[in-house]
RNA sequence: GUGGUCGUAGCUCAGCUGGUAGAGCUCCAGAUUGUGGUUCUGGCUGUCGUGGGUUCGAGCCCCAUCGAUCACCCCA
């Protein structure tokens, strides 16, 4: 017989790590809500139309199809069979798709409401994902997005209101991380200035990959794509430019100044950091970096990308500003900008950071030893009380050995037991043990509510 | 989609130039019939990923296949 197995880059979450996402989710969300946003849900799966085309060619390759139901050949032709033309086929034999981010759904889900829509229109989304992508490290075929995205708003106090989100919730999750902000408009001035505006694609891929093959390998990567050393010699520039933020833009601006757009980039990235600046942030760190490029093709001004420090591991959140994804559902002339969380490999993170508090490693906070009929039934009376005062507790279901029920505390993570035997019942007192400390000592059901309380 | 590495007990792994498998942890029981985590004692566990080949004989060599993992491309 097989073994039972789940599909390559999908998981199972035990109820161990579903408390801990959990906790993950909740600050997620708490701090979306903080920030004005609102819930909304859409469907695992999306018309294929509706998700081709957004991501790039390379994108496209990763969403995953749906086989139609039935006979599922029946638009094919033989012919197309013989020919193995795979893209035709494709097209006829799967017409749904699962969602491969949050932000293109959000965009189709705006336009089929704008009537019905205020605007801005802000709202979050915790929800899976699917890409066809090999795994290997961080990288699943099904994870988590948290997104955050106002369309609607031109203005740039979003963006700093989603700087500080980011901020607030990886404060509060203790992983302190660095904030790569960059803008589109100044890669687009870049690619203007060294001539090959219509090559801006290529060339950030290439740049985007300054931090792991530096320098000479970047230089090398646009040889490859055949770019002219005067091309080349323009991006170069790029990678002298040092000092904060300030000196750097400055130097930008000088590089992009026969690029109206360039400018207006530098204008903008100038405007977030001010303001941020200005309202400070808590463990995170805003830092530009000119060589962030990012693959979703939507992107058209600011764009984030989230490095949690002293972490090896790919960036834990991403985001940026698209001006018209709508536009490609038939909805002109507005624009978005939203982040996004990757809560798995926040999960990763704070594994390896060691840094979920005290709390998470069980749902229940009290465990009732069970010593037969009677006392059984005692506590389950004041178990009544004990949940309707909001703690979380349970009875061992069954009479059985003291080490065995304690043991049973010990590996769900269970922080008190309860044990009540003839003695206690009959002198309505409980004896109570911190199993952390060890301690014992007999309390009242009022004392008992008060101190699982606090 | 391309390339590398690895599959031996529930987990982590050892197993010499081929001679029919072992350690630690976990788990279970007892020491302790009203107390877990620490300590001590005892015990269970394997179609050596799968299929084929070479050989008197294969965990070890060869081929295939499946799976895991890491990197590239790309990305949360």
């Amino acid at each position: 017989m097989n073994q039972p197995s789940i599909p390559k880059g999908t998981r199972d979450f035990s109820p161990e790590i579903m408390v801990k996402r959990n906790y993950i989710f909740s600050v997620i969300r708490q701090s979306f809500e903080r920030f004005g946003y609102m819930p909304l849900e859409t469907p695992s799966m999306e018309n294929v139309e509706t998700l081709t085309g957004k991501y790039g060619d390379e994108g496209d390759k990763l969403i995953f199809r749906i086989l139609d139901s039935g006979d599922y050949l029946k638009e094919v032709s033989d012919e197309q069979l013989q020919s193995r033309n795979l893209s035709q086929i494709t097209k006829g034999i799967a017409e749904k798709a699962l969602r491969y981010d949050l932000t293109v759904p959000f965009a189709r889900f705006v336009v089929m409401h704008q009537n019905k829509i205020a605007f801005p229109f802000k709202r979050y989304q915790i929800q899976p994902v699917w890409r066809a992508d090999r795994p290997q490290k961080g990288r699943y075929r099904e994870f988590y997005q948290c997104d955050a995205d106002v369309v609607g708003s031109d203005s740039l106090l979003n963006e700093v209101e989603l700087v500080q989100i980011f901020d607030e919730v990886l404060t509060k999750l203790r992983v302190p991380s660095v904030i790569k902000i960059n803008n589109r408009k100044i890669l687009y001035g870049i690619a203007e200035v060294a001539g090959i505006a219509d090559r801006m694609m290529e060339m950030t891929i290439a740049i985007d990959k300054l931090d792991k093959i530096g320098e000479s390998g970047v230089i090398e990567e646009l040889r490859t794509r055949e770019f002219s050393d005067e091309s080349i010699n323009v991006i170069k520039g790029l990678f002298e430019m040092t000092g904060d933020y300030e000196s750097r833009l400055n130097a930008i601006a000088v590089m992009l100044r026969g690029s109206e757009t360039g400018l207006k980039g530098v204008e903008e990235l100038q405007s977030i950091f001010n303001d941020v600046n200005t309202l400070g942030l808590n463990d995170c760190e805003l830092e530009l970096d000119i060589t962030l490029a990012r693959g979703l093709n939507y992107y058209t001004g600011a764009i984030f990308e989230v490095k949690a420090k002293n972490v090896q591991m790919g960036s834990i959140c991403g985001g940026g500003r698209y001006d018209d994804l709508t536009g490609i559902f038939g909805l002109k002339g507005v624009s978005g900008v939203g982040i996004s969380f990757g809560a798995d490999r926040i999960f990763d993170v704070m594994t390896e950071l060691n840094v979920f508090p005290s709390g998470t490693d069980s749902t229940t906070r009290l465990l009732f030893v069970n010593f037969g009929k009677t006392e059984e039934l005692h506590c389950m009376k004041l178990l009544r009380e004990i949940r309707k005062a909001g703690i979380n507790a349970e009875i061992y279901p069954e009479q059985g050995k003291l080490k065995k029920q304690f043991k049973y505390a010990d590996d769900k993570g269970i922080p008190f037991v309860a044990t009540i035997g003839s003695e206690e019942m009959s002198k309505g007192i409980i004896a109570l043990k911190d199993m952390k400390s060890g301690e014992q000592k007999h309390v009242s059901l009022p004392d008992l509510i008060h101190l699982l309380k606090a």
